[in-house]
RNA sequence: UGGGGCGUCGCCAAGUGGUAAGGCACCGGUUUUUGGUACCGGCAUUCGCAGGUUCGAAUCCUGCCGCCCCAG
């Protein structure tokens, strides 16, 4: 069951870039492109300090990423490299995500990272190899339509990807494939069993790939002591309800960790102020929100006015107009965090996305519609 | 220290003789290539303390301790 690359050359002259991050998606991808009879390069990028990243759980597995991505790379006998973008990804997504929340925002690394590391940087690499594309193991889809090349969700719908490649712009898109994109992440783990590929039973990754002890704010606060100093929760009248331990901790939305008892009804996070270290907190519908403003927008498709957005990678997308770089729900769309991606659909077609600047409480508008 | 009220899980709170509701918080789990949400589960052998009445007390009686209010 062959997949298709997709490319303008038999497969026998092709020479494929396969981003390998030693799971079992990338695994099986690079498998895939292998049986194309193509000319297949793994290449695994060392992106932190692994041994420092989990020197605290007491780990032995430093680097165990990069060891699985060339085990497999052997055992396909493909040429493998280890490329370090260490300071790169310190720059381009640690920084970046660690200034985010010193702002009071909440970041999406992945992202970062793709927009940056694996479809900029990576992708002048594989060019450089003379590689003809770079296929990757996200679970998104790319088809070449007659208005041009198009990125859609995934076929396995609880699998999709595409909300972390937003960013991706038209060129970086006719450079890449996505050869997993219309499995079922099952059948995914069926063929690196087939294969005896030592990763087919790994674990799916989760968290933050740079923290894999789960602790973000342990490493924000390395870097940014500021978040974590202590600071007055407040409700939406600004009376004082107690004391925080730092803004580091709490993203708008937010229900568990506020530590603030007695109430009739959970308390969220409604908004964060970094300078006053201020949490100001509220009942859940003061978290309705009616509209947003986005911005640093990226387009693979045509602007259109009624669409489906995602504001945060689970959740189904739900319907929205734009205007003017807002985003409006007719429905209240609840927990939207600053700092987060807005992605735009049509139906499983991404159409492009940016970063939720600032959204506008439905509760207070209809306050606001009444006092005028 | 004259009068009144109250003291039930970290917080709020039901329960006035029949063997401790609920909410919030907290903890754990599920879900998940971001954070969060949601969902599921756990959470007072004990009702300020000490006696007494009763088959049986958080609920009745007595004393003590603590807090609050009014009056001074």
């Amino acid at each position: 069951m062959p997949v298709s690359f997709d490319l303008s050359m038999p497969s026998r002259q092709a020479r494929v870039v396969v981003a390998m991050s030693g799971g079992v998606d990338s695994s099986v991808t690079a498998a895939l492109a292998a049986e194309t009879g193509a000319e297949v390069i793994g290449v695994t990028l060392q992106l932190y300090d692994y041994g420092e990243a989990v020197r605290r759980s007491g780990s032995c597995c430093a680097g165990q990423d990069i060891y699985d991505a060339k085990q497999v790379a052997d055992r396909l006998g493909i040429a493998h490299y280890v490329l370090d973008y260490e300071s790169r990804f310190r720059s381009g997504v640690i920084d970046r995500f660690v200034d985010e929340y010193a702002q009071g925002r909440t970041p999406v690394p992945c992202s970062l990272c793709n927009q940056g590391v694996k479809f900029t940087d990576l992708i002048a690499f594989a060019r450089d190899l003379g590689a003809d594309c770079l296929a990757t193991g996200h679970y998104v889809r790319r088809i070449v339509g007659p208005g041009g090349t198009e990125l859609h969700k995934g076929a396995d719908p609880r699998r999709d990807q595409s909300y972390f490649l937003y960013g991706t712009t038209r060129e970086q898109l006719d450079f890449l494939r996505f050869p997993l994109g219309d499995l079922p992440k099952d059948e995914v783990r069926r063929i690196a069993m087939e294969l005896e590929l030592e990763v087919a039973a790994k674990p799916d990754s989760q968290d933050i790939c740079f923290v894999p002890d789960g602790d973000y704010a342990g490493l924000v606060k390395r870097l940014r002591p500021q978040t974590e100093a202590p600071g007055e929760v407040v409700d939406l009248d600004g009376n004082v309800l107690g004391e925080h331990r730092g803004v580091v901790h709490f993203t708008v939305g937010q229900r568990r960790g506020i530590e603030i008892g007695g109430q009739k009804e959970p308390l969220y996070v409604v908004r964060i102020d970094p300078e006053e270290k201020r949490l100001v907190v509220g009942p859940r519908r003061a978290l309705a929100v009616e509209s947003m403003r986005v911005t640093d927008w990226n387009w693979l498709g045509e602007h259109q006015r009624d669409v489906s957005v995602k504001v945060r990678s689970l959740a189904p997308a739900v319907p929205a107009t734009i205007e003017d770089g807002w985003v409006r729900f007719p429905q209240p769309e609840y927990g939207v965090a600053p700092g987060q991606a807005a992605v735009v659909y049509d139906g499983t077609r991404l159409l492009g996305g940016g970063w939720i600047a600032e959204t506008v409480s439905a509760e207070q508008r209809a306050l606001d519609a009444a006092a005028a």
